[in-house]
DNA sequence: AATCTTATTGAGAACGATTATCACTTGCAT
DNA sequence: ATGCAAGTGATAATCGTTCTCAATAAGATT
């Protein structure tokens, strides 16, 4: 049950939604295959262009928002931006980001249930979402002790 | 260590900081020491009106983004939007969020220390900071089993 | 292959939220 | 009371996102 990881299997997901393969969307999704980090629209229609040139912006809000709702792709919130977007994982996973480049990696979080219960009894919330971030830097963009 | 909680003790924490008490203040920190729930920014400048009608709207996102910098208040980020202000606490706290009202409450997260050192040492991260949200329904905002 | 239908597209306008500008005001130290 | 720098508000500028609509192209049908 775990997501596509392939342009091609992407493609087929989204053919199998009834949706045209046109070529700005295999454009984005080249994109969004690939990506390592989080990208902002802005950033997708930069590098997509690189597959496509006549790439309408209108048509990646649109293509990451049609992503989005096939699980394909998730949005990413940070501290500072909150529209940036990264190739899902397979069920619920937390998210690790890196504050220096944007690169993201998934984690397993620890079982947050009896948590939400006890929250959820002391507070009178009927709770039924959460969100588990970690915020630091990858390997890359850590100084290094000799750069000090 | 806790921040103070009256509209008068934040006067004063922004008068340590050295920034004058005006009018326009006052009435900004009047409705976000009042408020119970997340409010953005035009809802802040709203409400402060009726305390000082010829506040300007620049002043509102001027004042929030300085009572954010002596944590009296915090950002609040969800699904939805992420640009919403209410009222911090002490210490590092964890937000469940209303997805109804905006009504927020905070809990104290279970220790996440353990598993944070875990995902670092998996990823090559180095983690420092989180963010564990809840997010549901006040009980003011679910539909109770007779209403159905 | 030619045709048809309709989803999709891209250019540009419109929009809403946030930030910058700048002459004027006001807190507050003197 | 006075002076001055911090702060203010009206307005303009800017940014990201959404809307509009005529033109295009995917893919089914023939």
């Amino acid at each position: 049950m775990s997501p596509p990881s392939t342009p091609r299997a992407w493609l087929q997901r989204i053919n199998q939604d009834g949706s045209r393969l046109t070529r700005p969307r295999r454009a984005v999704v080249a994109v969004m295959a690939a990506a390592q980090r989080a990208l902002s629209p802005l950033e997708v229609y930069d590098l997509a262009r690189a597959h496509y040139p006549r790439l309408g912006l209108s048509t990646v809000y649109r293509t990451l928002e049609r992503l989005v709702a096939l699980d394909l792709i998730q949005r990413v919130h940070g501290p500072d931006g909150c529209h940036a977007y990264v190739a899902a994982t397979a069920g619920h996973q937390h998210v690790l980001l890196c504050e220096g480049c944007g690169r993201t990696a998934y984690f397993d979080g620890d079982n947050l249930d009896g948590l939400m219960q006890q929250v959820a009894d002391r507070s009178g919330f009927q709770v039924h979402d959460h969100w588990l971030q970690f915020f630091g830097l990858c390997a890359d963009c850590q100084p290094s002790e000799r750069d000090h």
